[in-house]
DNA sequence: CGGTATCCTTTACGATACTG
DNA sequence: CAGTATCGTAAAGGATACCG
């Protein structure tokens, strides 16, 4: 896969951090602390386990994450967010502040557009 | 398209701004001003003239760019970055910052991931 | 519990050609 | 120049079922 833009320094955080699902993921683990793959799947209500397994992975390829394995019957596996994936706390905290400020406003801006009739 | 976590408020923001191509664009307005479609492509190389129509479509939608046609011969269209979109540079910078300080550590994390044998 | 396996649909993206 | 049209591909995601 070519690179998007080799000059954009960010296209590969974006690569890294941001899909439909591992923000959340994140932001889960993140939020409320070391988890089980059951509690994560609760949390984001709408993943599928397929899904969740796969970004889980990608995410401790990354290092974003680490996975606990306890070899118990029934085996219990825990999930937690590293040093490194803390590290973007203070970005995920302005991007929320960033749709708490502007979001309105893309929807007013969707609205406006969707309503011209001139155009085609 | 059901909402991934209604309750991770970054999930809608990640939506807007960060796909492939969105923030390659939104970086070149930024960085370098106003444009013509076709100093666009060039400086986003590997993008095509339908998919480049289509995400400058979605980001004029949602109110971060704006595009001018002039009626000349031959047509003359510019893009520009509006306010609602220059709010996010200082989270661009913040995310070049992360990358900067962090992307290293995240190739090791791949390295390392790969490189174990245990891992069936 | 913590996943896999299988199959299917959706979506973005891509190649190429063509037009007002 | 600034797109559009029409293909085709590939990756992400979803539904469902099953397993150690």
């Amino acid at each position: 896969m070519a690179d998007p833009e080799p000059a954009c320094p960010i296209a590969p955080v974006v690569d890294i951090v941001f899909s439909r699902w591992t923000t959340p993921i994140l932001w889960a683990l993140h939020e409320y602390g070391r988890q089980r793959f059951v509690e994560l799947a609760r949390r984001i209500s709408t993943i599928t386990p397929k899904v969740l397994t796969q970004r889980l992975r990608q995410l401790e390829r990354d290092g974003m994450i680490t996975r606990t394995y306890h070899p118990e019957v029934p085996p219990r596996v825990e999930y937690e967010i590293t040093e490194l994936g803390r590290s973007l706390a203070p970005l995920f905290a302005e991007l929320a502040e960033w749709g708490a400020a502007h979001l309105d406003a893309v929807q007013r801006a969707r609205e406006a557009y969707d309503a011209d009739p001139t155009r085609p």
